[in-house]
DNA sequence: GTAGGGTTAG
């Protein structure tokens, strides 16, 4: 009988002496700091450990700084660690594995050479860590020389340390056939190791090589589905991402998790999906997901590009926590919608709330006041940006400025703007300042841009069409031909305007000019020829 | 005695 108990049970049999063995060997404020889950309830343990004299203890001050980096506290971090006179390994793993969470993977790497140097002997979580650092950095040189030191040291891989050189490997496509190398040189089936390649093939493009891979999987798990799904939506492929996922919740064993789920409305949004977006919001209320900040980030991205901000809005409002990326999701899907008023407002609550706006909001904000007109608070805004919060315009900034500017029929002072740059206008200043001139019938400067565009973009036949069109409402008609003449003669790439519906869950879409759809007769019997002149 | 994939904004 004891034999098909199932395994819940014999677990509960364990778990009553695994805890009360805790308890009995560890002094309770130990007990406490392995309870914390934010970061006031960590230091308040750390005070409690520097007056019982416990923090003296060398693997104690390694478990306080492990806490310090799950509650994502690294400054607090690495002020234990510096205060460690021998660090262990575990105290090293833990501030490489922070140093990463808190964006600095750079630093890691320069711990583990400390590492290296105090003689001490990396171990697996090492490994894990630095590979890590490796990959964001696309450090493969570095990556390559921990990859020798763990097969010249024989330790022996496990399934995270394999799947992150794997990782490491495929950062960069020149190393990639390095990373089919190490999954080749492991005969196992092994999930992680898996995954970590199917990303990595998405993250260089490789699209379809991914795809043979994850159908040739055995064993997939959440991650697999949300690789996939994610990576479709990376690489502009949202109608394949969708129809993924839509085929995970029927067939697959494995429920999504919340990357999935992120993922799969980041293709809503790319695609107007409104109803399949609605459907995910619904579903993930009904198993009681909670709505994390990324989950409702995603979710408000989601409302705001498929035209329903008030839905975006009410998320928004109810999310408990707010980091930088929500109230920039929020701010832009306002400026999206051309409510400039709401975005100020938002960015005052913003910074009301203690959020400091970093350069990608003032991108939302300035482009905001370029859609309604708004140049003088274009103006105060980017001056605020640069002397208030010390953010070095890019050349985004540069580019909703000549928009802002060029839109408003202000296009002196918009040449004036881009011919002081601090470095050289690329095709979107160009191009904004091209766009404007079309409308203000500017030939002069909309001929400079022209020039500009053709040295820059020379194969882009979006920017000749453009100024054909500038130059056919100016009625400089020849000039006009001779423009769609070159884009004719040399085979010039345009893009054509894209357009999409959603009608009872089903994605249409529609490219201007085109009439390759497949209801094509039905639609064309009810509206005529003249739908196919636009 | 202990930590470890991937996801969101222009």
């Amino acid at each position: 009988m004891a034999a098909l108990a199932p395994p819940y049970l014999a677990n509960q049999n364990k778990l009553p002496s695994f805890s009360s063995k805790i308890l009995v060997r560890m002094p309770t404020t130990l007990v406490f700091l392995q309870m914390c889950s934010n970061f006031q309830e960590v230091r308040q343990v750390h005070a409690q450990l520097v007056v019982s004299g416990l923090l003296d203890r060398p693997p104690n001050a390694g478990r306080l700084l492990q806490s310090y980096v799950t509650v994502s506290q690294i400054y607090h971090a690495s002020s234990v660690f510096d205060r460690i006179c021998c660090p262990d390994v575990f105290a090293y793993n833990n501030m490489i594995r922070g140093l990463i969470l808190g964006k600095c993977p750079n630093n890691s790497l320069l711990l583990y050479n400390k590492l290296l140097l105090d003689g001490l002997k990396p171990d697996n979580y090492t490994y894990t860590f630095v590979l890590k650092a490796c990959s964001q950095l696309s450090a493969i040189f570095e990556g390559r020389q921990v990859h020798c030191r763990i097969v010249k040291a024989g330790t022996s891989m496990d399934t995270h340390v394999h799947s992150s050189l794997i990782h490491m490997y495929s950062s960069s496509t020149d190393s990639l056939v390095c990373a089919e190398q190490v999954l080749a040189s492991f005969p196992e089936e092994n999930t992680l190791a898996k995954n970590s390649l199917i990303s990595g093939y998405l993250s260089q493009g490789e699209v379809e090589k991914a795809r043979e891979m994850f159908d040739n999987m055995v064993e997939k798990d959440d991650a697999s589905w949300s690789a996939m799904i994610a990576g479709y939506t990376k690489n502009g492929m949202s109608v394949e991402a969708l129809g993924l996922f839509q085929k995970m919740m029927m067939i697959s064993e494995v429920s999504p998790n919340e990357a999935t789920l992120v993922s799969s409305l980041s293709a809503c949004a790319h695609l107007g999906a409104l109803d399949q977006g609605k459907w995910i919001h619904a579903y993930a209320d009904k198993i009681g997901a909670k709505i994390s900040v990324t989950l409702g980030t995603a979710l408000i991205d989601m409302y705001a590009k498929c035209g329903s901000i008030e839905h975006g809005y009410e998320v928004f409002k109810k999310m408990p926590q707010k980091d930088l990326v929500a109230w920039g999701v929020i701010i832009s899907g306002f400026a999206i919608h051309g409510q400039a008023e709401k975005c100020f407002e938002l960015f005052d609550d913003m910074v009301a709330n203690g959020t400091y706006p970093n350069e990608i909001i003032f991108v939302a904000i300035l482009s905001a006041c370029s859609h309604a007109g708004y140049v003088e608070m274009g103006y105060q805004y980017f001056y605020q940006m640069v002397h208030e919060y010390g953010i070095r315009p890019s050349i985004e900034h540069y580019g909703c400025m000549v928009d802002l500017l060029g839109r408003a029929g202000r296009l002196a002072e918009a040449e004036e703007l881009i011919m002081s740059l601090p470095e050289k206008p690329n095709s979107v200043i160009w191009g904004a300042l091209l766009g404007a001139c079309r409308i203000h019938n500017d030939l002069r400067r909309g001929n400079l841009a022209f020039k500009h565009l053709t040295e820059l973009e020379p194969m882009s036949g979006d920017r000749y069409k453009l100024a054909g069109l500038m130059f056919a409402k100016a009625g400089e008609k020849e000039t006009a031909t001779k423009i769609r003449k070159l884009i004719r003669e040399n085979d010039l790439e345009t893009t054509r305007g894209l357009s999409f519906i959603e009608i009872d869950g089903v994605v249409h879409d529609f490219e201007a000019g085109t009439i390759n759809h497949s209801k094509y007769n039905e639609i064309y019997k009810m509206w005529g020829e003249g739908l196919i002149d636009f």
